[in-house]
DNA sequence: TCTTGACTTGGAGTACACTCCAAGTTGTAC
DNA sequence: GTACAACTTGGAGTGTACTCCAAGTCAAGA
């Protein structure tokens, strides 16, 4: 729902991703994020201060890619930049910070638990809207009659 | 996921909605937006210039909250204001623009769907590391071997 | 040597959806 | 008649998350 790029597009695979990324371009692409982005959230403090070639140019090791790729998993699921900050700093803190950690994960993953709920219930009331359009167009004289039956349930 | 509001506090049953909601802050509790934001939709075009009693205070019909209503449930599932105004400029063009609405709300209907499904997959990968971060806190000993074992995974 | 292309930086601008505010009006309560 | 609450308006400001740009650096190729 949030702008989400194609699925196809990037590394879901360890394999897929070189051991060493030696261009913002590359990390790009393999995350699915802009490189704009990626400046971004580096400037923000989002991403670590990434090492850089002699040149000044960005690189990334694999691990570093599959962490911006598992933060890009929390914010298509709804967590906010300021959240993964802090879900991030807990991770230089070290292993002491898992259970705080877990803790985190365990609260988003009720989070959108709660939101596929929600969705779903909505998706119903959709439905029925749309049961209620096609009854007008197939049946254009029993309109009123549905229209009544329609207000005993829920908007 | 977006801000919305509290379930229990508005209106979900049309027994709920007076015949003739006489003022602006009825409507907000009645639809869960607040005061300024129905101002705003009514600026921006999304909703139609309300009737205003003698003192130019707003009025709204049972049937025009409920169309209100339903517009925060497009909205609750990720419709844009833009989309739900060319949505609502049909629903004046009468019955004839019904087909068009009805492949609207199928249209938006999959893309919940897809939406569903998209937080479901990274729900499990979520999951997948909550699992991982149990097993390190419970036996830190095993930490590499697990993680060699998550590479082969999906991110 | 010069050009090209891929990067770098700081900072400004954008889009969306509100949210707040100041100044004014109206109707009721005392 | 005056205080007060509940509205009205136009317009400015906010937060989030980018997105774009200008000016500069650097390495490789013609």
């Amino acid at each position: 729902m949030d702008q989400f790029p194609g699925k196809a597009k990037w590394a879901t695979l360890v394999e897929e991703i070189p051991e060493l990324v030696t261009s913002i371009k590359q990390a790009a692409q393999l995350t699915g994020l802009t490189e704009d982005t990626i400046r971004y959230y580096e400037k923000i403090g989002l991403l670590p201060y990434a090492d850089r070639k002699k040149n000044g140019h960005r690189i990334y090791s694999r691990e570093q890619i599959q962490g911006i790729i598992f933060l890009t998993r929390l914010k298509a699921t709804g967590m906010t930049l300021e959240e993964m900050k802090h879900f991030r700093e807990m991770t230089n803190a070290g292993d002491e910070s898992i259970p705080a950690r877990l803790s985190i994960l365990e609260e988003h993953k009720q989070k959108i638990q709660s939101e596929i709920a929600r969705l779903s219930d909505i998706q119903t009331i959709i439905e029925f809207k749309i049961d209620h359009f096609r009854e007008i167009f197939q049946h254009p004289n029993s309109n009123d009659m549905l229209c009544e039956e329609a207000s005993k349930k829920e908007i």
